[in-house]
DNA sequence: ATGGTTGTAACACAA
């Protein structure tokens, strides 16, 4: 005999600039499309003030690794969550709060913030490339790409042209820099699709737009959130959008939410 | 306009 258990999973990430700047918004965004798993990033508040109990109520159990005003990353997910896990293979307890990874209905889910890495010339933008080989080599040593595993967040890359509003403008700077782009290929080549342009192949559909100089209203902006799939998850996923809604709101997110359908 | 805005936290820094 066989069986086939119901399994379809709607997955979403947003990177939210303050989890308690924005829990309405969440909220409102959660009971609108009903995500089982909001992956968070830059949460920016320490693990006693996250607004745990808001989402408890909506539902969801709650796993995040949180710091001090910066970066900061979580799972809510109204399916069970185990196996939660912190940090990159090889950082130590005190390393940014970055990534948080819980296996869910069988999938190993992965929250990212990737460094933005400031400008080329800046320590800060090795550390990134240096961050996303560490990734690499976390994903190596604890799953296997023929499984479900969904890598997703704010990479803070732009992968091609029709990522970037202005690509003449980007092109050899932070965001869209070759080395970045060798960084974020040698992260897929473990066997990451990307979700959305597996289903969707225009340009000028961005994730973030600059809070400066009417970024939104000129759509001047960048795809730099994704939900990465391994290949059996790829070949479960039937919808893949980008709600640019919650980017009209008052005191909006800089970011905008991702959201894929596994089937 | 080497500017512009936002969040956190402390009187700057990161994005």
């Amino acid at each position: 005999m066989r069986y086939y258990g119901p399994h379809q999973v709607k997955v979403a990430t947003w990177n939210v600039n303050s989890i308690r700047a924005r829990l309405n918004h969440a909220c409102e965004w959660l009971g609108r499309h009903q995500p089982d798993v909001l992956c968070m990033q830059e949460t920016k508040v320490v693990d006693d003030d996250f607004p745990t109990d808001e989402f408890m109520r909506l539902g969801y159990g709650v796993a995040m690794a949180g710091q001090l005003a910066y970066n900061g990353v979580a799972i809510l997910s109204r399916l069970p969550m185990k196996d939660i896990g912190i940090g990159l293979a090889g950082q130590s307890l005190d390393a940014d709060k970055r990534v948080i990874a819980a296996t869910i209905s069988g999938i190993r889910v992965f929250s990212c913030y990737v460094p933005n890495g400031k400008s080329v010339a800046s320590p800060a933008f090795q550390e990134k490339l240096a961050w996303l080989e560490q990734l690499r080599q976390t994903l190596d040593a604890t799953v296997d790409p023929k499984s479900d595993v969904l890598v997703c967040g704010d990479f803070n890359i732009a992968t091609d042209e029709r990522d970037v509003f202005a690509p003449e403008l980007f092109r050899g700077k932070t965001h869209f820099h070759p080395d970045e782009h060798r960084a974020l290929a040698k992260l897929r080549a473990f066997g990451l699709k990307d979700a959305f342009r597996e289903l969707h192949s225009e340009g000028g559909l961005y994730s973030w737009w600059d809070y400066r100089a009417g970024g939104f209203r000129k759509n001047e902006g960048l795809r730099i959130d994704y939900v990465f799939l391994s290949e059996s998850l790829s070949a479960r996923c039937a919808s893949a959008i980008m709600d640019r809604e919650p980017r009209r709101l008052d005191k909006p997110s800089d970011h905008i939410p991702v959201l894929v359908e596994l089937t």
